[in-house]
Formats: structure tokens, sequence, C-alpha cells
DNA sequence: CCCATATACGTTGATATCAACATTACTGGG
DNA sequence: CCCAGTAATGTTGATATCAACGTATATGGG
């Protein structure tokens, strides 16, 4: 009267090869694999990888930043965050410290020694992102599409 | 005759703000958090991530694939792949077996149990993914943009 | 002032990611 | 058959990622 086991917990072959073809998540993730390994063979002469990079460049501004606001602008958990921080703090990139105003916040702060890696970074990151922009159709249609996806 | 050390090492917000605002890896890195985070949330009651479903999917296929043509596919380097199996295998959701014909191969195949998983995950990730497609303009050609930084 | 609630962050445990190195097995030339 | 080279995978160490839970601080109502 019933199928047997076997069958009913199978799934065709085209279902999965729609799912492989289709899925945003998937082809997100090649996308940012792929990236990350290219920008950290590129940076590897620099001693940080492109997280690391990414994570730099974004306490490079005027006033310092909490972690908070940090991991919301990176899109990252605040307890990634706080574990990415640890490797840099140990090499003296950067620094935090508690909020003078509020005891719960920590703000971040790049050293002179994390400027200068930025420094030291920014070409190698600038010659292989326009090597990358050179073979894309629309570079600024594909950023405003993957802000779609991390919104 | 030099400017001050901490000048020398300086580097513009103006250019911060530019790297931020445009580099792709930082973009498809976020996007990509955010994909996996929204899937993992929805197919938390099955019990396996995105990453997971994504693997397990690719393995549903007639004859067994090998280690490396898997790696390939998902674009992760091949000693993840291993790692990542681990977990799976000791849930018997998957095992893996030497190829009869080259000692060398392992060859990945799904249980019952792990087609059953899929099974129960495929309405999850159906209606997630056609969520998330509804609000982006050309989901096709995002797909194809996406392909392009993965190769 | 006190307490309930909310906010910001840390810690732990599990999984994910990759480079560097090591191991095993196949393959072709001699 | 042997051996040098190649191919597929395993192992280790460092970093990355997040959920669950815990701690300390601020804030507002009474």
């Amino acid at each position: 009267m019933s199928l047997p086991v076997a069958l009913a917990d199978d799934l065709p072959f085209t279902v999965t090869l729609k799912v492989r073809d289709s899925c945003l998540c998937l082809h997100a993730q090649r996308a940012a694999r792929a990236m990350a390994r290219r920008f950290d063979i590129a940076l590897k002469p620099t001693g940080i990888t492109s997280g690391q990079f990414s994570l730099l460049m974004s306490l490079n501004r005027p006033a310092p930043a909490s972690l908070g606001s940090v991991a919301s602008l990176l899109a990252i958990d605040r307890t990634t965050l706080t574990a990415n921080l640890k490797p840099l703090q140990r090499r003296g990139l950067l620094e935090s410290v508690v909020d003078p105003g509020d005891a719960r916040v920590r703000l971040l702060r790049l050293t002179s020694a994390g400027r200068a890696m930025l420094v030291a970074a920014l070409p190698i990151w600038e010659a292989t992102h326009a090597a990358i922009e050179a073979h894309l159709p629309d570079p600024d249609r594909l950023r405003a599409d993957l802000d779609l996806l991390a919104a």
C-alpha cells in the first residue's frame, strides 16, 4: 500500500540542478570565497588578509568607532568582530578603549602602525580591484545588487 | 626637512570612504554573510546550516562525486570540504568511500537520511529564496555577475 | 534612590576557511 | 619492473563565523 521508503525520501536530480543553478546564497558564497582568496593572495606580502584589510579600513576615520557600529557596517556578528580584533591588537595595529562617556562601549582606533599598514596595502588593493572591475559589465549595478542582498 | 611620521603614514578619510563604498570584496562578503545568516535561521528547524544544505544538495546526484570535484563546484578549498564533511558524516547524512577504480579518490554519497534531510529542507529553501528574489530587479543578471566574480 | 528593562560587550563551543606540509596512489619513461 | 613526476587527499595551525549564555552599565518609572 505504501511506496518503499527510499523512494519517498528521494529528491529528483532535476530539482537538485535547479537549486544549484539558482541558489543566490550559494552563488554569493562562491563569489565571496573567490574574491577573498584573490585579495588574500595579493595582500600576502603585507601580512594581512582581505578581511583584516576591510576591518582596518573601516576604522580609519576621524573619530573612533564603537565595536557594535563597526560590526553593523561590515555585516558581521558582534562576537565575530571581537574575535577578529584579537590578532590585530596582538600585532599592535589597533587598540580598543572604554568610551569615557559610556562604560559599556568599546571604542576602536587604529594605531600608527595600523595606518602604515593601510598605506602599504592600498596600492595592492587598487591594482587588484581594478583588474576585477575591468571584466565586469557594470560594477556599480553589481554593488547595488549586493547591497540589496545584504539588506 | 621631513614631515612628521604620523602625516606620512596617514591615509585621507576620503580614500577610506572610496574603498569602503566601492570594494567588491567587501560588498560580496557582506552579501554572503547576510544571505548565510538568513538561510541559517530559516533552516534551523531542520538542524542544518545553509552551507550544509548546499553541500548535501551538491551530492544529490546519480553517480557519487569525488571530494575534489565537489570542492571545485562549491569554490571552497579542498581541505575546507574535508572539515565540513566531518559533522555531516558523524550525523549519518553522507558517507565517503574509496573509489574502487582509483584508491586516491574519495567518493562522496548521500545516505537515505541525507536525502530525507534534503526533502525536509527543500520547502524552506524555496520559500526563503522566493522571498529574496522577489525584491531583486533581475535575479538572473545578478547570478551572472556573481559567476563572473567567482571565475 | 531602587528596581526592572534595555543596551553593549565578553566567553564558550561548534563549525567554516585556507595555507603549508605530509601521505598515498597512479602513470609514463626507461 | 623501477623510479620520477603528478594527482588526490589527509593533517595541523591560525583565523573567521555565529548562536547561546553571561556580565556590566545605562536609563526610566515609581
